[in-house]
DNA sequence: GACACGAGTGAGGAA
DNA sequence: TTCCTCACTCGTGT
């Protein structure tokens, strides 16, 4: 999505940040400290933070994590709804082509990286579609496709095609999603004290493919939202654009195949186009893969001392990006997590060795991660990780990017080294 | 073969 | 380091 505004990462913004550590900043200093360096083939070197600084990040990350009893609390709410949701989606008989779908937990919450509070929950609904053929929309550089059954088909629900009776239509979907979630609730909590008010949203992203389900407080104020989103689930091989590089097969090999080769497709719409009838290629469950399993050898986290400090990382950057976009909610109203997300993955794959992501080094491995991120943004390129061809930052705004560089090197210069 | 259920296991927070 | 809870996988029964 394009950016409208400049985006400002000043130094009071990254101050506020470290300053929530509860210490103050004390400047990074290649004079007085040490370089990250890899003993692997990508080696470079990093200015590696001070001692106190170190201190703080190590605070930091122990701050946001999640905490036990919360996420009991949420665990009940938020699986008190679905499981039910989910059985009355495969029994309706109303709507009796909702009866193959599958649960998909994704998102940071499902991928252990949700930070703060749970409060944010992602359920993809999968809906096998067998018989359909795929074609990408021009110039979206792969990440959108038009969707059409390849034979009529009486038993394809028929809500869910155009008027041509072979186009399988995002906003029919989406639109008879909604519905159903609507319904759901009112009917399922129909007469029972319930200590919270459930509705579906109307506030948020107009674009979005999910029906967004609010949980509210008596006072009226929102607790926590679960994204239900409805995807066509695809068996076919990738799309010729899509794919899993060599050295990210080498990295992931000895610890995680991916093991659902299938891809997902949902009902969001390319910005800027008059084609609402086009559906957005979506690999959540792939991300969240490579999230649990992310280890260049097989025992990486499943003991104290093959512990890494990957996932702290990532956990790190999302909070740098939730303080920014809280003290710049207008200017930074694009900047979104799947940028930190997929900046994380291209790290990943260049630092895939266990060993460059050791707990102790959490902070020098968090600097790593940022500067990957400050160069991709410097390159004024964020290839999507399984679209190599398609720039995340291809609709943003030359200006804007170039405002964005200057302030991250002037951020570069002041503070970190 | 599809589905539901439950035991076993891994991840991660708490003490 | 151990214990506990949640989420997920896989085997078993219907």
């Amino acid at each position: 999505p394009p950016f409208t505004e400049g985006l400002c990462f000043g130094k009071a913004l990254v101050l506020r940040f470290l300053s929530s550590l509860k210490c103050s900043l004390v400047e990074y200093s290649t004079a007085s400290a040490g370089k990250c360096e890899d003993s692997g083939a990508a080696a470079t070197a990093h200015t590696m933070p001070n001692p106190v600084t170190s201190h703080r990040i190590e605070e930091r990350v122990k701050s946001i994590r999640l905490k036990q009893k919360e996420i009991s609390n949420a665990a009940d709410i938020i699986n008190g709804f679905i499981d039910p949701f989910i059985s009355h989606l495969k029994e309706c008989p109303e709507r009796p082509y909702f009866k193959g779908v599958t649960k998909v937990t994704t998102g940071s919450y499902y991928e252990l990286v949700k930070i703060f509070h749970p409060n944010e929950f992602d359920v993809m609904l999968a809906l096998p579609v067998p018989n359909i053929g795929y074609t990408d929309v021009e110039d979206c550089d792969g990440l959108f496709y038009k969707v059409t059954l390849q034979r009529k088909s009486r038993s394809f629900p028929t809500p869910f095609l155009l008027e041509d009776e072979s186009t399988v239509s995002p906003v029919n979907v989406l639109k008879e999603f909604r519905k159903f979630v609507s319904q759901f609730i009112a009917s399922h909590y129909k007469g029972k004290q319930v200590p919270l008010t459930l509705l579906v949203s109307r506030k948020k992203d107009r674009n979005s493919p999910a029906a967004t389900v609010e949980l509210l407080d008596e006072k009226n104020s929102e607790i926590m939202s679960i994204d239900l989103v409805p995807a066509l689930e695809i068996l076919a091989p990738w799309p010729k654009s899509c794919k899993l590089g060599e050295d990210v097969k080498k990295w992931l090999g000895k610890k995680s195949k991916p093991r659902n080769k299938s891809f997902y497709l949902v009902a969001k719409q390319p910005p800027g186009k008059d084609d609402k009838e086009v559906w957005r290629i979506s690999f959540s469950h792939i991300e969240k893969e490579i999230m649990m399993d992310h280890g260049n050898t097989k025992t990486c986290c499943e003991f104290y001392d093959t512990k890494c400090c990957r996932k702290d990382c990532i956990r790190l950057m999302k909070s740098l990006f939730e303080d920014l976009k809280k003290d710049y909610p207008r200017q930074l109203s694009h900047l979104c997590s799947y940028y930190a997300k997929t900046s994380f993955f291209h790290t990943l794959t260049q630092w895939n060795e266990d060993s460059n992501w050791k707990p102790h080094d959490i902070a020098c491995c968090f600097i790593r991660v940022l500067d990957d991120f400050i160069r991709h943004v410097k390159n004024a390129n964020l290839p999507h990780f399984f679209i190599p061809d398609c720039n995340l930052f291809h609709s943003l705004l030359r200006k804007d990017l170039k405002f964005l560089l200057e302030l991250l090197e002037e951020q570069k210069k002041k503070d970190f080294f």
